[in-house]
DNA sequence: GCAAGGATGAGACTCCATCTCAATAAGTTA
DNA sequence: TAACTTATTGAGATGGAGTCTCATCCTTGC
């Protein structure tokens, strides 16, 4: 009898949508599957070594579509990303070490939703992150990392 | 009698803290003070031709410190600038032409708030980006524009 | 098996931003 | 005004992130 691994039902949707289950692909979806820490795309592409570096920007972009992967912003703009839990949830980021917690924010749709109404924009998404300094972190921030934050 | 200039609180608030306020500089800050579209560091650069980009890329630094200019992030990622009006607020853009409207997002200090009390993260700030079609746009996006959002 | 078409990857390339460092200009003091 | 101190400038190099090309390879369905 076979274990059924969590990859194994996004593998199945991959190939249901056309997607070719190639080695290299594989490779990337299980490095990426279980991670609880964030990453990059350059740091994932020099730990799957072998594998070309433009397969793992195409493989995160396609498990980013795939809802598997969210993009993260940190507190300076740069990118990384992190396994996803599909439901609807933001982020909380340490502008010192770039550590992320999922939150799921109460009552933003409720926000959004006001929004919607008081624009002529047809609203379809958004994006939040908070930001913050984390356990690990706070205490060793600088006046100048807080005077600096300018994030709206 | 001299007429008083916006641009001339933010010169003498800058002179105070000890910048220097030279051509180069002063001839962004005139760029930039009054725009009421998105621009992206690249545009002024070339509008301001004989100023170094450099410089260009500095001042806009600069000038988000001091709270003249923000940051907007569009739908793809990318960045560019627009002139603040300092209380704190959101974006609202366009996923297609990147056009943006500043939103005051009603409650969402109370929503960050609950953040704030269930983590243990010290929360020091937040962006939201709201994300969707402007009156012009509305209309022309693809299914494939909606099924590739996942910004979160 | 085989064929068809998607996927790969080395390397070139683009874009954005920052750095270096010698030359320059702003502000200060006398 | 002249000298002085120091921040600022900018040409060009450099770095980083991501995309593109295209000949070759692999997966899948038959
Ligand atoms: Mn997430
Ligand atoms: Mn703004
Ligand atoms: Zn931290
Ligand atoms: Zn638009």
């Amino acid at each position: 009898m076979t274990l059924l691994s969590p990859i194994d039902g996004l593998v199945d949707k991959l190939r249901d949508q056309g997607f070719k289950i190639t080695h290299p692909r594989y490779q990337v979806i299980e490095r990426v599957a279980d991670r609880d820490a964030n990453f990059t795309a350059e740091e994932l592409a020099a730990e799957l070594a072998p594998v070309g570096r433009a397969t793992v920007y195409r493989t995160i972009k396609l498990l980013v579509d795939q809802g598997l992967l969210c993009r993260v912003v940190l507190g300076d703009g740069s990118i990384c990303y992190r396994s996803s839990h599909l439901a609807h949830h933001h982020h909380l980021v340490c502008l010192s070490c770039g550590a992320t917690e999922d939150v799921h924010l109460s009552d933003v749709e409720a926000v959004i939703d006001r929004v919607r109404g008081a624009t002529s924009y047809e609203v379809v998404s958004h994006r939040i992150e908070v930001y913050g300094f984390c356990p690990r972190c706070k205490g060793f921030q600088s006046e100048a990392d807080i005077t600096h934050l300018h994030l709206h």
